[in-house]
DNA sequence: CGTTTCATTTTGAATAATCAAAATAAATAA
DNA sequence: TTATTTATTTTGATTATTCAAAATGAAACG
């Protein structure tokens, strides 16, 4: 009846239900088995039968018709495979020399397969850093998490000097144009001009001639802090 | 009917004939079902359908009662897979300091994950070395593979100058004493005596006060070249 | 408040990989 | 060469994960 799940596909359901829980508008809500089923890439019959079969295991709570959430241990869970994910994402970008846009991918797969072991000594040879290239926090051994609140660039005061601090969007094509206009985490920028009309922001980094163009939905997900 | 397997599977078990292929009396013999079973620690019945679905496949020959054998697609193949393990080793120890005598778990897992880009990064990182951790040497990134052929302690010459060059055993409590003897590859060494009523090689480190006695069995897979 | 719409769940089926145990073939011994 | 042992293959089930499509519940609209 409920099968004992394969700990790569729970995984990535925990890590699913644990970015839609935090992300967006979902604070502390239920994650609606449409937007798990989709964030996963699968049928949503497909969602609701493995949920159910995670709220057995006790890592979500389930309520039919309405969504999934993390249970305590759930979001311990997922918090470690987001460790092991961000760890190994600024491996390597750090050790290894890989592009930003490139490890997404790579970290997707070998986060499943490096040992509590191997994921020590990646964190240690980094020096127990708090961010991965992205930005996003690195949670802890025990799966505590800090998330510093930050600004986006739609919200952000124009004409003020801020550190880019955290891009929340994994697109690689994306990735690839920020760095070209090395609009990378820990630049200082600008933002000069907001035009609802044109749908953009104007962001300049400090020391660029140029400033750049950023579409509304995207620069949602770029995010600061006062410089 | 004929499944189109899981590549880590397929990997598995290419990776499994290929060894069988190579190591102990099999030269060009066809792997029997049994041996290949037993290696992949699943019951006959299970290899038999899955050999069956490779050779559908083109990556093997299978000649029921008989056995398998790779073709030349499954030899490239087992190859890669073999390239990527070893690789993986070698940068375990040598990048991270792991101990020799846990990364081969830890390989069997990665070597499914990791890309051909990464593997090339890591290769490139290491300078494109020939041989990992254990003396096993690196296929090329074509598949291609350069065995040179070592005596055993069971074979060389007695009071001789020797290289120990190889360990053909991956147990890592063997491997653990080993390193705890400085009996790793590269190490110069001299085999003091052979006897067979004691079942046993005397082996000394160049160097070391103690020779070390290790069991015909395991003596069997240490390899040595002419120092 | 009844009906259309939309999300969700159920049902039935498929796939990849496995095992247990029965059936069969090959090898060995008597 | 028949009988026995051993290896291999078959058959029938099972598990984890998935999809397609039908059924159902909830929400929204007029």
């Amino acid at each position: 009846m409920q099968p004992m799940p394969q700990s790569s596909t729970v995984e990535n359901y925990l890590k699913a239900i644990y970015q839609a829980e935090i992300s967006q508008n979902n604070r502390g809500e239920l994650v609606p088995m449409g937007q798990l089923s989709s964030a996963l890439g699968v049928v949503p019959g497909t969602a609701t039968t493995m949920v159910k079969a995670l709220a057995e295991t006790g890592l979500v709570r389930y309520e039919p018709y309405a969504g999934v959430q993390l249970t305590e241990a759930g979001q311990r869970l997922a918090a470690l495979v987001l460790r092991r994910h961000r760890l190994i994402e600024l491996f390597l970008v750090k050790v290894l020399d890989m592009s930003w846009a490139e490890v997404h991918e790579e970290a997707e797969r070998l986060e499943h397969a490096a040992s509590d072991r191997l994921i020590d000594r990646i964190d240690a040879m980094l020096g127990r850093p708090s961010v991965d290239p992205h930005g996003d926090p690195i949670p802890d051994a025990d799966g505590s998490i800090v998330t510093p609140r930050y600004q986006s660039l739609l919200t952000c005061p124009l004409d003020t000097l801020l550190v880019l601090s955290r891009v929340t969007n994994q697109d690689s094509d994306f990735l690839r144009f920020l760095e070209s206009n090395e609009l990378t985490p820990g630049q200082s920028i600008r933002v000069e001009n907001r035009d609802n009309a044109a749908d953009h922001v104007l962001v300049r980094r400090i020391g660029s001639q140029e400033a750049v163009a950023i579409g509304m939905r995207a620069a949602a997900t770029l995010l600061v802090a006062n410089g």
